[in-house]
DNA sequence: GTCCAGGATGGGT
DNA sequence: ACCCATCATGGA
C-alpha cells in the first residue's frame, strides 16, 4: 500500500492501525442529529476544512485496493489540492480527526474485565475518539451544548455555521466550514440570540473569538502546555468555560487521555444504563468506578456515550 | 403543562 | 470549599 500522493487520482492512501473500524466511526458519524458539519454518503465522509486560509473539501474511505487503507481525497479541484502543503495539512487533520496514532490495545486489555466499559468495547470495537481538531470549533461546540438536549444544540450550531461561516459548493453540494475566530470576534451579541442562542452564550462565543484573534489562545499554546491540570486550569478561567467544557475540549480536541468531563450528563446516564441504577451516580461513585481507566478516561466516557446513541 | 437537557456564573454562607 | 438561584429555549 502507499503512504504516498498519488497525482493521478489525487488522493492518498493511509495505512490503518489495527484496533480501527471504518464501519464504527462512520456509524457514529451518522448517528448525530442534524449534523451541519460532514456528510456521509456511500460509506465516504465528506467535510469541509480550511487549510491555510484555503477551504477544501476531504473525502475519507476505506481504501479500494486495500481494504486495510484509508483512502483520503481532495475535492474541489482547484491549485490548492494540488498544493503539497495542502496535501500534507489534510493528511494530518484526518490522521488527528480519526485518531489514527493511538495504539487502543492496552484501553482494550484494560476494558475487558471492566463493569462498565466491557459492553460497550465489544459492541464498537474498533471505534475511535472521533475529534474536533479545530479548536475554535470545539471551544464553541462545548459552549452550544452546555445545559440543553443535543438536538436543540445541533439545530444551534447549524443556525452559528450558517448565518456566519462560509461554504464550497461541489457537484451541487453545499459543504460548511466552521466560523473563524474572525467571523465572530467582531460581532455584537445581538447578532447571535436572534439565532434562539442565549445571551451568556453569545457573549461567551464572541469572548473566546476574540481571544484566539488577539493571539491569547491557540491549540499550539495549550498542546505546548501539555499537562491535563495546568490546561485546564488555564480554560476555566476563561469566562464561559467550566470544567465540563474544559474537559469535552481536553478530550475532543488537544486529545489529553486522562481528559474526563466527570459533570456530564450523559456520562450520567450511561453509567445508569449500565449498572440498572435509578439515581444518578455521585462524584466519588463515578471515581470509583474510574479506578481502572488511569490514562484511558476520555476513551472510557467516548465509548460510554455512544452507549446512548 | 411539566420536566430536564453533553453547565456556567455570581452571589451567598 | 459547598450551596443555590438564575439563565433561556426546545424536546420528550
Amino acid at each position: 500500500m502507499t503512504s504516498r500522493w498519488d497525482n493521478n487520482k489525487q488522493m492518498i492512501t493511509l495505512p490503518l492501525p489495527t484496533e480501527f473500524s471504518f464501519l464504527e466511526n462512520t456509524k457514529y458519524l451518522s448517528n448525530a442529529p442534524n449534523e451541519c458539519l460532514i456528510r456521509i454518503d456511500d460509506g465516504r465522509v465528506y467535510k469541509a476544512i480550511s487549510l491555510e486560509q484555503v477551504p477544501i473539501i476531504v473525502e475519507v474511505s476505506v481504501g479500494c485496493e486495500q481494504e486495510n487503507g484509508l483512502a483520503v481525497r481532495l475535492l474541489g479541484n482547484n491549485q490548492a489540492a494540488l498544493c503539497e502543503s495542502v496535501r500534507d495539512a489534510a493528511v494530518r487533520y484526518v490522521r488527528d480527526w480519526f485518531d489514527l496514532d493511538t495504539d487502543l490495545q492496552p484501553f482494550y486489555q484494560l476494558a475487558k474485565t471492566d463493569k462498565l466499559l466491557s459492553g460497550s468495547v465489544d459492541s464498537f470495537y474498533g471505534l475511535r475518539n472521533m475529534g474536533i481538531p479545530d479548536l475554535f470549533e470545539a471551544l464553541c461546540w462545548g459552549i452550544i451544548g452546555q445545559q440543553i438536549n443535543l438536538a436543540f444544540a445541533y439545530t444551534l450550531k447549524r443556525r452559528f455555521v450558517e448565518a456566519f461561516g462560509q461554504y464550497v459548493e461541489h457537484d451541487g453540494e453545499r459543504y460548511w466550514l466552521f466560523p473563524t475566530p474572525v467571523d465572530i470576534a467582531s460581532l455584537q451579541v445581538e447578532d447571535i440570540t436572534k439565532l434562539k442562542m442565549s445571551t451568556k452564550k453569545s457573549e461567551y462565543l464572541i469572548g473566546v473569538a476574540q481571544l484566539m484573534v488577539e493571539g491569547k489562545l491557540s491549540k499550539e499554546q495549550l498542546l505546548g502546555i501539555g499537562d491535563h491540570k495546568k490546561i485546564e486550569k488555564l480554560l476555566v478561567q476563561i469566562r464561559g468555560i467550566g470544567p465540563w467544557t474544559a474537559n469535552y475540549v481536553l478530550m475532543r480536541c488537544l486529545r489529553i487521555p486522562t481528559a474526563f468531563p466527570i459533570d456530564d450528563v450523559g456520562l450520567h446516564n450511561a453509567i445508569k444504563y449500565v449498572t440498572g441504577a435509578e439515581a444518578k451516580p455521585t462524584k466519588v461513585e463515578i471515581l470509583q468506578l474510574a479506578e481502572g481507566w488511569k490514562n484511558w478516561e476520555s476513551y472510557a466516557t467516548f465509548y460510554l456515550w455512544r452507549l446512548l446513541y
